[in-house]
DNA sequence: TAAAGTGGTAACCAACAAGTAACCAACATG
DNA sequence: CATGTTGGTTACTTGTTGGTTACCACTTTA
């Protein structure tokens, strides 16, 4: 969402969404809910992200201060994440839209359109 | 946000951010909360988004049940956009994730880097 | 000696979102 | 006859996102 265009912008929704509005940010935020998570084990859980796009993705919630990631000078390395508060009041929201869609959705997957 | 290959997604935050998840969709939704409004109007409400972009941010809210369009065959021609129950139900939830930025947002200008 | 695990980077690419500017039909008005 | 109003459309350009594949340093294990 243009990210370093909208996150100071004068519109509270623009800014929200330049934090949230991407693929894997509400997914990853999601993962982490109740528990610390290292690298590989985010990228586990959610299975179909690549660790690139899982890399940038951890480093702009990071820089938002919406996790806090620390790094063990072990071998081999660990590193590990969790949400700061900030992060945490974020969390109803999202349980809040995921609620949203579940009550309002109906396959309509007859209407996608699949070239053969 | 790849919208067509998300809105049948598996995952419930995939298919909300579809519906959501682009510059201006909660901005129109919000500009509808309590009126309706033809779309000269809302075009003068949101200021800075081009016609181009509305129509079809207009078209894609209708298509996901978001807000109904009627036309009126008049002339000058009247079009005028207003939320349905389910795009009422999605306010409540806007609101919340505004408040969460405002609550969190603290003015960092000076980190923006602008290129002189 | 070779392989495996960890947490990433680098180079490259396709698809999509959003923006600009010009243009349109159909009348009403001056 | 020219201009304005309304709700768009068309063609074109740019910027961003997400994806793939290969690769890295370092150390332990087989």
């Amino acid at each position: 969402m243009a990210r370093n265009i909208f996150k100071y912008s004068d519109c509270p929704m623009h800014r929200s969404m330049a934090i949230l509005g991407s693929k894997w940010k509400p997914i990853v935020i999601y993962a982490l809910r109740e528990r610390t998570a290292r690298f590989g084990q985010i990228h586990a859980i959610i299975g179909s992200i690549s660790k690139k796009v899982l890399t940038t993705t951890l480093k702009e919630l990071e820089e938002d201060g919406i996790l806090n990631r620390t790094e063990y000078k072990e071998l081999p390395p660990r590193v590990e994440y969790n949400l700061t508060d900030k992060g945490r009041t974020l969390i109803p929201i999202i349980i809040q839209l995921a609620k949203w869609d579940n009550e309002h959705y109906e396959e309509k997957r007859e209407k996608l359109e699949i070239t053969p």
